[in-house]
RNA sequence: GGGCGCGUAGCUCAGCUGGUCUAGAGCGCUACCCUUACAAGGUAGAUGUCACAGGUUCGAUCCCUGUCGCGCCCACCA
């Protein structure tokens, strides 16, 4: 007989457990199996990520779906990989070639991207490494990363599509311009965070009336909050039916300090309550003034280097940083009474997402993908339910989120990447900047679109060429994902097979980023959803509500707590505290859940392994020598597969989780095993206590893999792994409803003599003597039926039982649903106690059946509610009702 | 400015289409127990005007409206 260790030693079964699953090939999706395909899209981490908490929960998640489809019958790939996270890992790089005193300009494009690509032969494989010790049974042979050749191919192939059908373009926009990694970003790469800052008011001389004494007449006062700015403005905006500015007409202004002229327009788009009213117009720096000055021919004016100083157009200011010469501006101002105050503005402000720096909006020509188009087809498949958000809420902000879409800036002007596959003849060109070149659609001249050097050129026949400098927003791999990973371009069995994928989990944070783009160019370059469910689940936060994030300190390594506790403790623990889609609130003690379950479910395993000895067999229990307690167990095990699928399935973790904890703590360990050390048919019961076992064990599997697995290892008849086990299934029947109510009865009537033992301080050992009547025939023939049971559980002897048992003198009275029971105790009753005792309860229950009462005089009750409800509320009412009687009868035999 | 979520036991939270709710769980608390699977355990127990005010309904923790408190997301009010 085998045995499993005394000890529960997550450290010791969970990595050589792995190692074996992997040994056995057991992860592999095969594209060529006849099973049914069910694939889910693992949300490629960041490659210089490691694995932080709210990875530990996605992950969990994911591989949970994976394993129970896994053992429902169905050949799941789950892909894994990681993304290249162009600035972050640039970054990263950056950072280590500073310690050396180096910039990246130093080594030069190329030997920089050398050192990023040994960087990530180095450091890239980290968070695969902590995915698997999390257990995530992931296809590794699968893995990809978004530089892969063949991922890169499909960014190529993705972009000369788009090029060709005129959803690229390149041109001078507003973007938002990181300082600190000198790129552009997105608008979703922009986070926007209330900051407080200042609303500086400043007047504007009117050109020729410079003694400045009447303001609307000499000077204009603007309100600013980035005054830096006011170098490049160009004009002053006031609304056309603003009164003040009436006479403004048609006159000129000077900007304080660089002396520029300024024109002055009107624009109903300005808003004459905020301010002065009076906008001062900065096409080249903020995205409004930008539409302002496309209107009205505004010239426009960049005032900033890359790195956030003021270029050579600032004049004294020149190669100052944006905010020192915001101060020196105000000083400046004030110096020449051209500044009237400031006031205290509280304001969203964009910072960068990967390094926090105030993101500044900033003229910049750059690439751009048209979203409108593609956002068409990609409303549709949310709205008509071909994808489903869960919970749906999140529908609602894709939705919202989609039909306002704005184009997307995909050049970054960094490195590490995939570089724009964009060539430029120079002589058609006529050497050009090719960084200044604007492109509105396909075709035009001198342009080529490839990875290679063209060599000649097809129009002129040219031969030099300049590459893009620029290279592509990370994402612009990553929403290809779904696909890219599955040898698109190229037809593929794997791609036909496991394209679409049924399951996308993520959390909130992404659903711009990611979801949405894959589910547009899922349709747009596969013709067909990516993915049919989306679930969100929360953010994981510390106990104060903050993000986890490691600039915060508030990290919770889950590599640590897998380490205290096991890989199976921290995923049961933390799915077990995930209710759906809510945020996650994690504190260390959270994690004594999935510890305690882990150890409960060992020893309970030990103890079944231990003595059912040779009895058990792998054959099923003999039908016919089942007893009250086998049948129930075999029928809540049969509600429980029942619930923890259909739960499962609606993506409800928590709940199936909890199912499951109940079940086999509360049900199983409790009672059941408790009631087969006492068996007399111990071959039945063995055989009872190991087909549970087993079958809890499948249940509890995507949860925690490794216990399970370890479990298994050691049950007689349990063949092969449990990671492929049949997962259960439950039966059609609702079950054997008489043992049920049987056990019911049982539970409450052991309940109710441990209550009176405990309420009258007997001793351990002592036995009381129990009258019991039990009004029901049936109920009486399930206990008598048990009565060894009852007599050892409740440490009893049941001196009578039946229909027609009276209250003994000198006795304790106690209720179990419609069963009474006596328990003579002779002197040893302290009246005034037991009075209290009853009386208490009496108020209770009248204070129960008053409600019900009310309820059943209640005419309109009566007329509306439905029949079952009626009848149920009758019976609740006949039950009080003897419960008060017999409680009332008690007290009146006590005085 | 728009959108969303949350206020339920001392703490952290469940409670899915209103009646199976006499509102649950875990932790904590009280009493007893080292009963030969488990003290990371067992048995029994205490604790709730389900934020507040209205409304709909025969009936509301659940649906609607408003108020207060907390949190998140989106947004070009300079």
């Amino acid at each position: 007989m085998k045995e499993l260790p005394t000890k529960y030693d997550p450290q010791a079964i969970e990595e050589s457990i792995y190692a074996e699953w992997t040994a056995e090939r057991l992860f592999r999706a095969d594209e060529n199996s006849l099973k049914p395909p069910y694939s889910v899209v693992i949300p490629p981490p960041n490659v210089t990520g490691i694995l932080h908490i709210g990875h530990a929960l996605n992950n969990t998640i994911q591989d949970i779906i994976v394993r129970m489809k896994r053992m429902q019958g169905y050949e799941t790939l789950w892909m894994p990989g990681t993304d290249h996270a162009g600035i972050a890992t640039q970054n990263v790089v950056e950072r280590q070639l500073s310690r050396e005193g180096k910039t990246r300009h130093d080594l030069g494009r190329e030997k920089f991207l050398k050192r990023v690509w040994k960087w990530k032969e180095d450091h890239g494989s980290t968070i695969i490494r902590q995915l698997k010790r999390l257990g995530c049974s992931c296809d590794w042979d699968r893995t990809r990363f978004t530089m892969d050749e063949g991922l890169s191919r499909a960014v190529k192939e993705v972009f000369v599509r788009l090029y060709e059908e005129g959803l690229l373009y390149k041109g001078d926009y507003i973007i938002n311009w990181c300082p600190r990694c000198e790129t552009a970003l997105s608008d979703e790469e922009s986070e926007h965070r209330d900051l407080e800052g200042k609303l500086y008011y400043i007047k504007y001389p009117v050109k020729g009336r410079e003694r400045l004494e009447k303001e609307g007449e000499d000077y204009v006062v603007v309100a600013t909050t980035r005054p830096e700015t006011m170098l490049g403005d160009v004009a002053v905006a006031m609304n056309p039916d603003d009164p003040r500015y009436k006479g403004l007409k048609g006159k000129t202004l000077l900007l304080p300090i660089l002396k520029r002229e300024l024109k002055v327009i009107f624009d109903g788009n300005v808003d004459p309550s905020f301010g002065t009213g009076a906008l001062k117009v900065t096409p080249a720096h903020d995205p409004v003034d930008f539409e302002l000055g496309a209107r009205h021919g505004l010239e426009r004016i960049n005032v900033m280097t890359s790195d956030g100083k003021i270029n050579s157009v600032g004049g004294d200011y020149e190669g100052m940083d944006r905010f020192e010469c915001r101060e020196t501006i105000i000083e400046d101002l004030i110096q020449r009474k051209l500044f009237v105050k400031s006031e205290d503005h509280r304001h969203a402000v964009g910072h960068c997402y990967r390094c926090h720096t105030i993101v500044e909006p900033r003229l910049s020509k750059q690439w751009f993908v048209r979203m409108k188009p593609l956002s068409v087809e990609a409303i549709k498949v949310v709205r008509d339910g071909r994808i489903k958000f869960y919970p749906d809420r999140w529908g609602k902000v894709y939705l919202n989120w989609m039909e306002n879409i704005r184009d997307w800036c995909i050049s970054r002007q960094i490195w590490w990447g995939h570089r724009i596959p964009v060539w430029y003849c120079k002589d058609c060109l006529d050497d050009h900047d090719v960084r200044d070149i604007t492109i509105d659609g396909p075709g035009h001249k001198g342009i080529v679109i490839g990875n290679e050097n063209p060599g000649k050129c097809p129009s002129c026949g040219g031969t030099r060429f300049e590459q893009d400098p620029d290279v592509l927003d990370t994402w612009f791999s990553s929403w290809l994902w779904p696909f890219s990973t599955l040898g698109w371009p190229e037809k593929t069995r794997a791609g036909e097979v496991f394209y679409p994928t049924k399951a996308l989990v993520t959390a909130q944070e992404i659903i711009f980023f990611w979801v949405a783009r894959m589910i547009m160019a899922g349709l747009k370059f596969r013709g067909a959803i990516p993915f049919s469910d989306v679930y969100i689940h929360g953010t994981v936060r510390d106990a104060t509500g903050a993000k986890m994030s490691k600039s915060l300190g508030n990290v919770i390594d889950p590599l640590e707590v897998i380490k205290e506790v096991g890989s199976d403790a921290l995923r049961y623990s933390i799915i077990s505290i995930t209710s759906q889609g809510q945020d996650v609130f994690l504190s260390r003690e959270k994690f004594d859940i999935g510890r305690n379950f882990a150890n409960k479910v060992w020893n309970a395993s030990r103890y079944v392994l231990m003595t059912i000895g040779e009895l058990a067999g792998s054959a099923p229990p003999d039908a016919s020598r089942l007893g009250t307690a086998d049948k129930w167990i075999l029928s809540s095990l049969d509600t429980t597969v029942r619930n923890v699928t259909s739960s499962l399935d609606a993506y409800r973790f928590s709940e199936a989780a909890s199912e499951l904890y109940d079940f086999i703590w509360h049900k199983y360990c409790d009672w059941y095993l408790e009631m087969s050390k006492l068996s007399e048919d111990k071959e039945t019961t063995s055989r009872v206590l190991v087909l549970v076992l087993k079958e809890s064990l499948k249940l509890l599997h995507p949860f925690m893999p490794f216990l399970t697995e370890a479990i298994w290892g050691m049950i007689p008849g349990a063949d092969g792994r449990i990671m492929t086990a049949a997962w259960p299934v439950a039966s059609d029947e609702p079950g054997s409803s008489d043992a049920v109510r049987g056990m019911e009865k049982i539970i409450a009537l052991v309940t109710s003599i441990r209550n009176v033992r405990a309420f009258w301080n007997i001793e351990h050992k002592a036995k009381v003597r129990v009258l019991v009547n039990v009004p029901s025939s049936r109920d009486l023939d399930a206990l008598k039926n048990n009565l060894l049971y009852i007599r050892r559980l409740a440490g009893c002897e049941i001196v009578e039982m039946g229909p027609e048992v009276e209250r003994p003198a000198q006795s304790v009275a106690s209720l179990a649903g419609d069963i009474r029971l006596f328990v003579p105790l002779g002197g040893a009753i302290d009246i005034e106690k037991e009075k209290s005792r009853v009386a208490r309860k009496i108020g209770e229950v009248e204070k129960y059946l008053g409600g019900i009462d009310k309820k059943l005089s209640n005419a309109s009750f009566l007329d509306n509610a439905p029949g079952d409800v009626v009848a149920k509320e009758k019976e609740k009412k006949a039950r009080f009702e003897r419960e008060v009687a017999t409680l009332k009868d008690n007290l009146a035999a006590l005085s």
